[in-house]
RNA sequence: CGGGGUAUAGCUCAGUCUGGUAGAGCGUUGCGUUUGGGACGCAAAAGUCGGGGGUUCGAAUCCCUCUGCCCCGACCA
């Protein structure tokens, strides 16, 4: 590609509310652009980009023997009634009208649609598994969206789905699957681990997610430096601690602590350390509100606070107005002592284990000292209710646990039975009985790669693109300020060259200063930068430097071939 | 959905408090001088000051209202 002949529209300044690198960068760049909130316009330069990811997820996905196909965006209400998702998905389903007021949504996700096609399709076992997938544009209306194509409304997405005859099956195309990801992740270039997930209220038993590392990442990681362990945060469990608790040895004593509400407020006023306290959280139970109760220096995990079986599904804080009703006091005093009977005590494991803890009085300034479980305060029942921390053991036992933040790009999940039920998709199997067919189903977030690349890959001057996501992987400059031929034919000659040795070239023949050249190759990341100038015409030689190179060097040509071959 | 902020040239922003000729930098166009890390000079084009309503002799500025966008929170594949 001659640049000249390009749209190529970098920019010096970015809108301030652009918060981190990969959107900024993307901004500055000028692979992006936005239309409205959460919506953005791929440019010729971000397309080249999102292409080079896509065919390579193309080509993974095509060796590990899924099959291509592709689906409407736009998909009936009927269909999504099938499954009860028309009400359950929530505001994040966009629905529209047609002409006829007949109602669709845009499809955030395609389980519905191709479990159609699969009822319909597929009629015998003899055709199972079979493993389709598509590449195509989805829209979940998010509540905010932010950072760019990190979190669009409108994205580009990878999704396949796999239908079985029985679990073995399913888990067999898991596991190609999950290989095919790490191919993926690997041949892209990112820094990224597999961690096992929590399934959601998409159901289903097995679930990992693939996480590119990156500071700015929304999802916190666990990972242990004894062994393969690594868990999304809401998944990983904790150990339940070896120790047990220690005998009660001071007396229960009521304390004024007229202002003090938090953790870190009532353990400075009181000079004990947040471990020795106890946090007690009131949320919505199947049946009236249920407290959760976890050491002060601890943090409530909601996925697991969701699954106990006296929630409702989902954990919801209690509003001021049902604490005050049922304890007498204000959130900020609240304690295990003297709850209503009726209101169930669930105490994390480690907090458990605590002696003569601090914890509030279910008065208003009022907090205890030298609280006992059993003595002072009732248990219904232990469970693993927090966060894990750094340092945690490992829950396989080997190792200690870490904690790193990610990006999701990869999602894959064992669905079983769920979808295909409720759409009664079965096939009949050697004995020509129907049966259900079971289903696994695998993302990648192909448009959140690109940010996520930058974001793991960056410095002070732009993008440092990995090779096989560059848009280009050499830029060939020209630096011709008296217009001499000779410079101009022998960076021609050159470009030339290395497009018919297939390698990705651009040439920069826009006539800008170096300044200007050069401050644009490095901010849209192209990994190699040659200069064909005055300087080493006669000689032969070239400057050549790589794009995470501090220093550029003179090499001759063949010495360039050898360096991009 | 709750709270906060913001909307002025293609972009980034001043100007609004205290009403009185629409501004800067970057970018764009033309001419000239330049040419190895975002050159300089001269000239030029470019605005329904988010929309609507009101107050006023006069509104970017004050009041009402609607909308978009951003941030924090809650929520959530």
């Amino acid at each position: 590609m001659r640049l000249s002949q390009f749209h190529l529209a970098t920019v010096k300044q970015v809108p301030a509310d652009a918060e981190i690198a990969s959107h900024r960068l993307m901004l500055r760049a000028g692979m992006i652009r936005k239309l409205a909130s959460g919506l953005y316009t791929w440019s010729p330069l971000g397309l080249r980009v999102l292409r080079k990811v896509e065919t390579i997820v193309r080509e993974e996905m095509n060796r590990a023997g899924a099959i291509e196909m592709l689906m409407p965006s736009v998909q009936p209400k009927e269909l999504w009634e099938e499954t009860g998702r028309w009400q359950k998905f929530g505001g994040q389903l966009l629905k529209i009208k047609d002409r006829k007021q007949q109602e669709f949504c845009y499809g955030p996700t395609h389980e519905e649609v191709i479990t159609d096609f699969a009822r319909n399709e597929l009629k015998s076992y003899r055709q199972l598994p079979v493993n389709f997938y598509q590449i195509q544009t989805k829209f979940r209306d998010e509540i905010r969206p932010r950072f760019g194509v990190m979190r669009a409304r409108e994205f580009l997405m990878k999704d396949a789905y796999s239908f079985h005859l029985g679990a073995e099956s399913l888990a067999d195309t898991y596991a190609v699957m999950y290989q095919a990801y790490v191919r993926i992740f690997t041949r892209l270039g990112l820094a990224f681990r597999a961690v096992q997930a929590d399934t959601g209220a998409i159901g289903g038993n097995t679930s990992h997610e693939f996480q590119v590392l990156a500071d700015a990442g929304e999802d916190a990681i666990a990972f242990s430096d004894g062994s393969d362990y690594a868990a999304n945060i809401e998944k990983a469990e904790t150990l339940a601690p070896t120790a047990e608790r220690p005998a009660a040895t001071a007396p229960l004593q009521r304390v004024d602590t007229p202002t003090q509400k938090s953790i870190a407020e009532i353990a400075g006023f009181l000079q004990v350390l947040p471990q020795q306290c106890i946090k007690t959280l009131l949320v919505r139970g199947r049946e009236g509100l249920v407290a959760l109760c976890l050491r002060g220096d601890h943090e409530i995990n909601q996925v697991k606070a969701a699954k106990l079986a006296e929630l409702p599904g989902e954990s919801v804080l209690a509003s001021e107005e049902e604490i005050v009703a049922i304890t007498g006091a204000r959130p900020g005093f609240i304690g295990p002592v003297n709850l209503p009977d009726s209101l169930p005590v669930i105490v994390d494991r480690d907090a458990a284990v605590i002696a003569d803890f601090v914890c509030g009085g279910n008065l208003d300034g009022i907090h205890y000292t030298g609280c006992n479980w059993e003595r002072d305060a009732r248990i219904t029942r232990i469970a693993d209710l927090r966060n894990v921390v750094e340092g945690d053991p490992s829950p396989d036992g080997k190792g200690l646990l870490h904690i790193a933040r990610g990006i999701e790009v990869g999602h894959v999940f064992q669905l079983g039975q769920a979808y295909a039920k409720a759409l009664n998709a079965t096939v009949v199997d050697d004995q020509g009985k129907p049966q259900v067919m079971s289903m696994g189903c695998y993302g990648i977030g192909v448009s959140r790669i690109v940010a996520a690349a930058i974001e793991q890959r960056h410095d002070d001057a732009g993008i440092i693109w990995p090779e096989a996501m560059a848009p280009w992987r050499v830029a060939v400059c020209i630096i011709n300020p008296k217009q001499d031929p000779a410079i101009h034919e022998a960076a021609e000659a050159l470009y030339q060259l290395l497009q018919q040795r297939g390698i990705e070239t651009v040439l920069d023949d826009r006539g800008l200063r170096p300044g200007g050249m050069f401050a644009d190759m490095e901010l849209i990341g192209i990994p190699h930068r040659v200069v064909v100038s005055e300087r080493g015409l006669s000689a032969g030689t070239l400057e050549y430097r790589a794009r995470q190179d501090s220093e550029s060097r003179v090499i001759t040509q063949n010495e360039l071939l050898a360096i991009l071959d």
